[in-house]
DNA sequence: GTGATACATCTGTATGACAAGTTGTCAATA
DNA sequence: TATTGACAACTTGTCATACAGATGTATCAC
């Protein structure tokens, strides 16, 4: 059953056994190959097809037990009772930890920003402007004077919002603060290495204005394009900068 | 520490010891008597506490962690890391049902969608774009068939969640399937009125069959564009039709 | 004081065993 | 034939033990 492995890409350093294979099973769940009510195999069989103790599968259902995606019984088996969190759509709070699965949050944001953009320069009011341009030369101030770090990232998070909240849709904005608060420490973390390596976040500062300057010019295709350029960019350096966190930690 | 017991309410019948444990653990903590960012005693200790095997502990702290309230490191310890659940991203059910909402809805999806759909294109293994060919061909099979109305709408989901896992990640698949799940019975009352009024999902069928040539050739740009046209279309149809629907009503 | 080292302590993982519950088989029985 | 009941073959739940790997701290040398 090594295609239990397939899908799964080279798993993130530092993440337990029991995260891996965490992981791997709720693959199998949420890609449809364990249907609803379906039975899982056997936890030693399962721990003999992953090449891992049975310790450590007891240990990953238990978790999806607890997210109320598998249900156990003793004698009878072990089966899928929903393939969704219970709670919506959620982010587990250790995940922005590993740089792998944190690159994917950052691609999942960037597919709803970009968008979130286009909307923005079609819809957004005057206020809608006002604030995103207030927030964008908060960004600036915060970036190029001597304000604290915490500042740069608040500043950069309502700027996001404010582009959120013009396209006048709730959803792109419940999304994006679910996002930006999973973020925030994360971004924290990566602006004080890039502040201790000497600041590369006026970069950030020149694309938030060119963003802003297409929302208010109502350039939906220059806005996506501005705003995917800003996400690689920012994802790239954030990235970066949290690998030399690692490597330093080493 | 008999006092870890004290305020447990009488567990239920057929509860595990590691249920029973789990509850003791998290009343501790939103008790406040271990309060957020606390350490908790060891689980050596713990097990000798409440008399249970360090397995059962274990076993426990691991469904709390699941569930953000604990978070544990190797050679540290564990901590309280959250006194309440986290919430997520939700999507209330009675949106749906309204116009104005679901139209918003959609374009959340579709702002995840197009992205994905490129991500698809660039990463997607043989088995994902089997996967994806597989479902335009069952969607093509239901539509132009005499399968039911229900087909259809599994199939439609089915591709585009194929093509969500063809990412390779997991949260543009677990945001799929959120969206998706929430949409399904839209999308079926939707459906069962096109289907009364004569039909008009042949369309649908060809942007599969467009979509899925573009991700198999790798072109990540055609993949965006086609995946925007449909989800654009597609959406109008289903408001289309919807808007029949609540007109039939009045 | 400072840095290197050894040690104690914690979580993570593996292994083996047994208890407890469920299901299907199959023969004995009415 | 239909029903019962013992039994075997599974499953998950729990325990005990051991060791690996990571972390913090005390200790020693300089």
């Amino acid at each position: 059953m090594t295609d239990l492995f397939q899908a799964s890409a080279p798993l993130a350093r530092g993440a337990t056994l029991g995260d891996q294979v965490t992981e791997v099973l709720r693959h199998n769940v949420v890609s449809g190959a364990w249907p609803v009510g379906s039975m899982l195999p056997s936890e030693t069989t399962l721990a003999q097809d992953l090449e891992v103790s049975r310790t450590v599968v007891r240990e990953a259902v238990s978790r999806l037990k607890a997210e109320g995606m598998l249900s156990s019984q003793q004698g009878r088996g072990a089966f899928v009772s929903s393939d969704r969190p219970q709670m919506g759509f959620a982010i587990d709070k250790q995940d922005v930890e590993s740089l792998r699965k944190l690159s994917h949050i950052l691609e999942l944001r960037m597919g709803m920003e970009i968008e979130a953009a286009a909307f923005a320069a079609e819809r957004a009011t005057d206020a809608h402007r006002a604030e995103i341009q207030a927030a964008a030369d908060m960004f600036d101030n915060a970036e190029t004077g001597a304000s604290g770090v915490s500042e740069g990232v608040e500043a950069d998070l309502r700027f996001h919002r404010a582009v959120s909240d013009a396209t006048g849709n709730d959803y792109y904005l419940g999304l994006f603060n679910y996002l930006g608060a999973s973020l925030r420490e994360t971004m924290l973390a990566g602006r004080l290495k890039a502040v201790e390596r000497g600041g590369n976040s006026r970069d950030a500062v020149a694309e938030h204005h060119d963003i802003a300057a297409a929302i208010a010019a109502g350039d939906s295709d220059l806005a996506r394009d501005r705003m995917r350029l800003h996400l690689q960019l920012s994802g790239q350096r954030l990235l970066g900068n949290l690998r030399q966190i690692k490597a330093g930690d080493a």
